[in-house]
Order: C-alpha cells, then sequence, then structure tokens
DNA sequence: CGTGTGACGCGAG
DNA sequence: CCTCGCGCCACAC
C-alpha cells in the first residue's frame, strides 16, 4: 500500500494533539485531503500509529463537525459506508471515478 | 475501572 | 465479486 502521508510524518499530528483526542486528530488529517483525492479508515489509522484502529477513525467520522470532507472517506474496499448522504456524487464531481460495481477507484484515487 | 458500541479490516467460504 | 465472523481500539456511561 502506498500512503505518501504515511511518510510525511503526518502521524505526529497525534503527540501535537497532546492525546486529547483521536477525533481531534482525525479530523484534522481529513480536512487535509485535497478535492479528486480520498483515503481509508485503516489509513488515517495507520497515519496516528493505530495500525488496527481503524473503527475508531469511523468513530471519529461519526463525531465529525460540520464542514468535513467525510465523503473523501472510504473503506479500504473503496466503498463509501455513509449511506444517508450522496457523497458518489460529490466525489463524481470532484474527478473521483468509479469502477462498474459503484466502487471508488482506489488504485488512482487514493491519498 | 468494567462493559458496551461502532461510518473498519482481513481472511475464509 | 459477495457475505460471514473474529479481532482491535478509543470513547461514553
Amino acid at each position: 500500500m502506498s500512503h505518501p502521508r504515511l511518510w510525511m510524518g503526518q502521524w505526529k499530528i497525534k503527540e501535537d494533539r497532546g492525546n486529547r483526542g483521536v477525533f481531534a486528530a482525525v479530523h484534522e488529517i481529513v480536512k487535509d485531503i485535497p478535492e479528486g483525492r480520498v483515503t481509508t479508515y485503516g489509513a488515517i489509522a495507520c497515519m496516528l500509529g493505530y495500525h488496527r484502529g481503524a473503527r475508531t477513525v469511523g468513530w471519529a467520522m461519526k463525531a465529525a463537525p460540520p464542514g468535513l470532507p467525510c465523503h473523501r472517506v472510504v473503506d479500504a474496499r473503496g466503498r463509501i459506508l455513509c449511506k444517508q448522504a450522496g457523497h458518489r456524487e460529490k466525489l463524481g464531481s470532484e474527478g473521483v471515478t468509479f469502477k462498474p460495481n459503484g466502487c471508488v477507484d482506489l488504485e488512482k484515487h487514493l491519498w
């Protein structure tokens, strides 16, 4: 897997946040996701050092504040878990392409 | 401090 | 390709 942020020292954000809450750290990362790019819960977890804390990242998303581009965060297979919103269309207008089955093309747009 | 919970990940069928 | 089951972790109570 290639996660540019992994070797950019982004996981240090956790320390910068003083461990006050992983949520804040996750939110910071999600905010930095550029348009036309997507990332996965597991990737974010890795950036923070929680190589197995993908679920915790999901929690952070649930508590995500307004304005957070949470539609750019999908699962490891490129599927949008948040069903309530039409994120798929949003991503499409940002230049993200999808596979025939509706999954995001992670190979092309993974952050 | 123990228990329950969840927008996940991955292997196996 | 899809579904099922187990494991993992931080947070709320």
